[in-house]
DNA sequence: GTTTTTCTGTTGCAAAAGCAACAAAAATTA
DNA sequence: TAATTTTTGTTGCTTTTGCAACAGAAAAAC
């Protein structure tokens, strides 16, 4: 998430100011939190990745989301209906920042720095989730598998201002993100290179289109 | 959208306040707005039904969004890649509010009311926004069109506290929004009603499961 | 009240995607 | 470094979904 301010900087300066905000630090393979009813966790990722990832009863597995650096999430996000089993898991060191959101007018009764730079900026992070998620929307949209790898790869390569691109998971998330069938994307793959839309090495591929 | 304000009453009083909003009525099948880069529209929907509508190149049209009352839109939300022709269109009568948001920091020259209050609530707006497209995306990473249509069926269900819900608009759109293909839907729809899953008269499906 | 348009419901066939299973490669752990 | 686990790549077969086309119902326009 690329943001205006440093939010690194920010929970430097300010993160002992506040007592109603944890900072914690998580492993690779951790749930960091599990969606629950009725509670306003809201958190922030400061450093690391993580998925929001969805089991169902057929056991397939679903990455809803992905964050990165910035991101923020917890269930203040997320309307939880008990027929989801929703939790964020660490995919590798990750820190993070907890507290409770129960309401944007309340202040903090410390009336803290902390608290004020975050009403502050809380918008504009918010505003840069719901862009996030309409991009989600977007790929979620498209017919084919084809065309969700496609979209998904050009996602990539306009972020990066370059037509070579690393993936920032493996193959196997990347079909449960793209919320296809692991195998019945692997051939897709191969097609997309037989047909000369991309080229791939490893987990680096590079768009040959346009 | 459910808030804890009543933003007609808002409207109402503060709209002539401020001389950078503009207020529009539509009608039925009028394009409110398309999604243009590097223009930060800012709309809110004050009365009416209207989608976020996409045509891709093969010809499939996907309903991104559907708003209605104190729904917000605008490409704000959204990043806009030139491989995309979206705009909103007005299902039926719509008044929509209308303004650029350049930046939450920069208040309006007027100090106005209007960007005031709207300031103060824009937090809520948009974190109910986002809980909105996360149901959405929860909807769309149903694997099979019988799971999107069973979780789209309980969603409205839990809104409406009923088992028997009337669908907001035309089996036609509702593929369209689950993104499948509307005959494929149709011989879903079928076998659930065979299976025992729903009753359906019309556009009012009541559920039989759970 | 008639015409025109849109929507619903259905079907046969084609194409795409899912499932299951396995071997090889790579990464991780002991 | 060896053993174990995870990931990648592949394939044959099955199921689901999409496409195209059409008729009747309903809604909208005239």
């Amino acid at each position: 998430m690329i943001l205006n301010f440093d939010i690194e900087n920010f929970i430097k300066d300010f993160e002992k100011s506040c007592n109603k905000v944890q900072k914690k630090i998580f492993t690779k393979n951790q749930v960091i939190t599990s969606y629950i009813e009725k509670r306003n966790q809201f958190c922030i990722l400061v450093s690391g990745n993580a998925d929001l990832v969805r089991y169902d009863l057929n056991g397939n597995r679903t990455i809803i989301e992905h964050f990165s650096k910035n991101d923020i999430f917890g269930e203040v996000f997320y309307t939880v209906t008990t027929n989801n089993e929703l939790s964020v898991e660490a995919r590798d060191k990750c820190e993070v920042l907890i507290y409770s959101y129960n309401d944007i007018h309340t202040k903090c009764r410390n009336n803290c720095k902390f608290h004020q730079v975050l009403a502050e900026y809380l918008p504009e992070l918010i505003l840069s989730k719901v862009t996030d998620l309409n991009m989600r929307v977007e790929l979620l949209t498209k017919r084919s598998t084809r065309d969700k790898l496609l979209g998904y790869f050009s996602l990539l390569s306009t972020r990066n201002f370059s037509k070579s691109i690393t993936l920032p998971f493996s193959l196997t998330d990347l079909a449960d993100y793209l919320s296809v069938d692991r195998s019945a994307m692997m051939r897709e793959i191969k097609l997309l290179k037989e047909d000369g839309f991309i080229e791939k090495q490893g987990n680096k591929i590079t768009l040959l289109y346009k």
